[in-house]
DNA sequence: TTGAAAGCGCTACCAA
DNA sequence: TTGGTAGCGCTTTCAA
């Protein structure tokens, strides 16, 4: 291994001038920083990143926390395109990332104190927002720091990246009504995170402002045989709602399924929209309309508030709203020429 | 920060010791071991990784090097599950993993040199395999561990974990066949990796020991424009394939929307059938006959091949194959309830 | 502008 | 079975 001794004693100078070089200190003179460079590149000298974190105390790494390492959230292209956000952001800056792998609560509790005592890591980005967190409560009696994407609940002294999901989802709403629509539906997740609840709050307070004759919220978990016994509902209903919105893709690709199977067609038979972009929903059976919530930038936005806070821990901790907007595709195209 | 010195005064024994009861030293009396580890709980102690991994020189973290972190790849749910199997692998045996973040292959060559040269891991999991890779010769170079997921090439002694796709896809063109169909249509990626290669190549063997009517390859990318293009010559054939083959998830969801668009239902006007099974598959429209290829298996087994050869540098360096298997869904069962 | 040297927290060797 | 201690490769303080 070549060590900053060996590229002290090839460029004949000491090993604290190496190391002044290397980090650009500014009162190395051209020439010493020139010649040390030129013997660092001979040698392929890259710095030993133990060595060098035992010393400064910093690991140059952001511990990012899942809710749970399951199928359902590493395949789900929202969190995917956040961590993609959040590696790019940290990556241009130096850091980088290690991701929590526990299933369940109690193992993640102690996987995160186990990284924050182990000094494995500067700081943690929260993938999730809860109420009562345990999660939170550690980290605040160690003064560890983080960030959260997600909503922020009782806590006034963290930062959170978000978007508006009551204002996405009435823009969403709305662009239904617009097309005409009197009878939506909307399916949601049942375990009641902030995102879901935000989401209906706005479907409703924009169905009960436009009159809307007929509307509907369903609970149901991304399976298809859940989403294929809300479709069988709506069926057994005097009328079918016209209109569908789900509040995540994962929904979204089972409803098109159990509307597939039923061969109710889109955009003719109802129309479809959805939460989240990806290839999902462009690539899906037809082209979903979105609310594209961003979410790479999200996770972009966590990494430097995230870096941020780690070299100045007294900055003014500020919230950020990613705006989101509509995109609209073939599910709710009315089709002229066929 | 409470250290090992903090444990070894409190618990009246030298540092030495303490390190010893962590490491689990036969050597330690039951009753040091117990009196230290209770000191270590009542304090909160928690071994400090860097300086650790400055005197062992282990790091006993994996680095996984991924062709590229676009999207098409890290949205891909057969990498998702694949970067899952081997976290969940390494996390049994606490080793932590860390991903290659470049898009670019320049790009890509300087982040392994980079991990490699820092001392940052122990060894690499490469997530693809191609032929002349400079990323292999590198690592060759500098004797540095690693395995393979892909296909074994031109090399000899390096650790190949993969399915038999050639045998795979001879498979799900069988079934295909024993269904009765007598025009088949094949549609793989252009760029020609090992994995589609020997797919094209099952396919074709299988036809022909049939004397299957007709048969077609068609090479598209991933998006839905192009797919679009194939179904589009397909029309304009005489006849319309029978049944529908894709190499590949991203491949099958952008058919199944060109089929939609053209009115082609499933399985009633063609039937459909895709490599590696997610999510995506079962919850398609409609539910997509697979063969499964288990990619949290070859993740798996990659993290403790990886690890014992980590471990043992000198171990047999022996391939594994990971065997496959076909699901059938609703893709390529005549519907008689209609 | 540069050099010398202490020390980060741990492991492992040699002694006891 | 346990203790003392050198040293991993680096940064940083103090001195020159």
């Amino acid at each position: 291994m070549v060590t900053i001794k060996d590229v002290a004693k090839e460029a004949n100078v000491a090993p604290s001038t190496v190391s002044r070089v290397i980090s650009g200190h500014k009162s190395i003179s051209e020439n010493t920083s020139k010649k040390v460079k030129a013997v660092m590149r001979k040698l392929g000298y890259e710095p030993n990143v133990a060595a060098r974190t035992l010393v400064t105390q910093k690991t140059k790494t952001i511990g990012l926390i899942l809710k749970t390492a399951s199928k359902e959230m590493t395949q789900n292209p929202f969190f995917t395109d956040v961590l993609m956000g959040i590696s790019i952001a940290c990556k241009k800056r130096a850091y980088s990332t290690i991701m929590t792998t526990a299933i369940e609560s109690e193992e993640l509790i102690a996987e995160v104190e186990s990284l924050m005592k182990s000094k494995s890591i500067d700081g943690f980005i929260m993938l999730y927002s809860k109420e009562n967190d345990p999660i939170i409560k550690l980290l605040k009696k160690n003064k560890f720091p983080f960030v959260v994407i997600g909503k922020q609940l009782q806590e006034r002294d963290i930062i959170h990246i978000d978007n508006d999901n009551i204002e996405a989802s009435e823009l969403m709403t709305q662009f239904m009504i617009d097309k005409g629509h009197n009878h939506l539906a909307f399916i949601a997740e049942p375990d009641s995170y902030a995102v879901a609840i935000d989401r209906i709050e706005g479907f409703k307070k924009v169905c009960i402002k436009n009159n809307v004759n007929e509307f509907q919220i369903f609970n149901a978990r991304p399976e298809r045989n859940e989403i294929m016994e809300v479709v069988k509902k709506m069926k057994e209903q005097k009328v079918f709602p016209s209109a569908i919105i789900t509040s995540d893709s994962m929904l979204n690709i089972n409803l098109l399924s159990a509307l597939y199977h039923y061969n109710i067609r889109i955009p003719d038979d109802v129309m479809t929209a959805t939460f989240n972009d990806s290839f999902i929903n462009e690539s899906a059976s037809p082209p979903q309309t979105v609310v594209n919530i961003h979410p790479e930038y999200l996770g972009e936005e966590a990494g430097i508030a995230m870096i941020k806070l780690i070299e100045d821990p007294n900055i003014i901790k500020k919230n950020t709203i990613i705006p989101t907007e509509i995109i609209e595709r073939a599910s709710t195209k009315r089709q002229e020429n066929v």
